[in-house]
RNA sequence: GGACGGGUGCCCGAGUGGUUAAAGGGGACCGGCUGUAAACCGGUUGGCUACGCCUACGGUGGUUCGAAUCCAUCCCCGUCCA
């Protein structure tokens, strides 16, 4: 592990954060001597952040916690162009109105992990030894919707060579599987570079981070910094985190794993850290927790089923990261009762049915799509099929069974499970 | 504007008049084994008021007893030409 002076380079070298970084020497006397400010740009593209974007959080929360200033980028503007890295195809253009409720719906995650000075967070860790940055939200709406074309053309543009522009993975991978790259996509590492320059002259940003597809639009942006107003900027940028039977992180069988807890409950958000495969434990508690690493060392030579005290850990930790500390026990203590005690725990995802339904008895099918345990009743029929739906941990046999007061047990609920790991209680009110 | 090729289920991709809700693969999910892991093995993978009905192969209209398959037209994508 290469050894670097200062603490936050030392930090994300130590925790496995660090992919490529652009003259690590310069970066890092850079970051001993003075406060650095630096930035991720954060897409709009959907009303809430995924797992995908924590990687990237985590990084900003670790430079303000080494005593620099964090910037949360907003892609207001360039979501609205939409960014063609690692895509296939363009996806549909959202509309305005889309991407300013999912920007502000994305926004309050962000306080989670990084202090805007609202005091919403203080942590001390032992190594700042520099009264804490506040972290800065800025959107590139801002200045992006009103950029003129042509001004922007002469003062930006001419610093683009189309040559190599087209070398650029980003843009070749779409040429080059002859699926199309609209001139909209097209723009936008020319967009992210202006970013970066203006987050420049703004606040003094010298240093972009980002997933490693990033790479190259940032390097962009350095390039753009030089030439324009002659600015030594710096890119960092994290290795793609997959899974090591090498799956794509955050994906299950509810979709993405998501940030918000009105898209993912806090119990299903520890149930997915508590799934992590074996070979992964070690790694995802450097970059998803903060726990020490001397801790974690400690953790990750635990082997056999000892390693589920890690997992839980694991996802005890990243939750209280997410949800804070009262709601992790919670959900903690729930897994705890239904998997290991084989007790009904109430706090369960539950779902409400009315009494009068029960007393004129609910369909099982129905009953498991309204617990959202299955899409369709076609589906359940099949699952019942299968031998993968329970009722009170009881496997149901006859698709034509009817849920009545009689299904209730002793805590007034019916426990509704598909497969061993998912269980909905529904609540009659 | 012209020529050619193409648009199939979550994705890739077969299929060129009927037995096709559509081969095969991937992914995903469930089950078994186990440790709420991986690997492996098995199953499932359009909807519904369900032994029947409905919707589906870019859109619309047509030919036919019958179309993803044939015809017309429109839209979209790619390659080349202007």
């Amino acid at each position: 592990m290469s050894a670097y002076k200062s603490d936050f380079l030392q930090v994300l070298a130590d925790r496995g954060f660090i992919h490529q970084v652009s003259e690590p020497e310069a970066l890092d006397a850079l970051a001993v001597s003075g406060r650095l400010t630096a930035y991720i740009g954060f897409d709009c593209t959907a009303p809430s952040l995924h797992i995908g974007s924590l990687l990237p959080i985590m990084m900003l929360y670790w430079l303000q916690q080494t005593g620099h200033r964090p910037i949360a980028l907003m892609g207001g503007g360039t979501t609205r162009v939409g960014d063609p890295s690692g895509k296939d195809e363009s996806r549909r253009l959202l509309t305005d109105d889309d991407i300013d409720a999912n920007l502000s719906s994305i926004k309050r995650v962000f306080s989670q992990f990084l202090d805007f000075g609202d005091g919403f967070r203080n942590d001390i860790m032992p190594f700042n030894r520099r009264p804490m940055a506040k972290a800065i939200m800025a959107n590139n709406a801002d200045w992006l919707n009103h950029l003129s074309y042509v001004d922007f053309l002469r003062d930006v543009g001419r610093h683009f060579s189309i040559n190599r522009m087209l070398s650029f993975d980003s843009v070749k991978l779409r040429l080059e599987r002859q699926q199309e790259l609209s001139f909209l996509e097209f723009n936008y590492m020319v967009l992210q570079a202006y970013d970066f320059v203006e987050l420049h002259k703004r606040f003094g940003c010298v240093l972009q981070m980002g997933g490693s597809d990033q790479w190259g639009n940032i390097v962009n942006g350095i390039e753009l910094g030089r030439r324009m107003v002659g600015a030594k900027l710096f890119a960092l940028t994290s290795p793609l985190i997959t899974t090591s039977s090498g799956a794509k992180m955050g994906k299950t069988a509810a979709g993405a794993i998501w940030l918000n807890a009105d898209m993912l409950s806090p119990y299903d958000y520890w149930q997915y850290w508590r799934n992590t495969e074996d070979g992964d434990v070690a790694r995802f508690l450097k970059l998803f927790t903060v726990l020490p690493l001397d801790e974690i060392s400690r953790l990750a030579t635990l082997r056999g089923h000892e390693i589920n005290e890690a997992k839980k850990v694991l996802a005890t930790e990243a939750t209280r990261l997410l949800h804070g500390d009262w709601l992790a026990n919670e959900v903690a203590r729930t897994a705890r009762r239904t998997f290991e005690e084989g007790v009904l725990a109430e706090n369960l995802p539950s779902v409400d049915v009315f009494w009068t339904e029960l007393n004129q008895g609910l369909g099982v099918l129905h009953a498991f799509v309204r617990a959202r345990l299955v899409p369709t009743t076609s589906e359940a029929r099949r699952r019942i099929r299968d031998g993968s739906l329970f009722v009170n941990d009881i496997v149901v046999a006859d698709e034509g069974m009817m849920l009545t007061q009689r299904n209730l047990m002793p805590q007034d609920v019916i426990k509704l499970s598909f497969g061993r790991k998912r269980h909905v209680l529904l609540k009659p009110r």
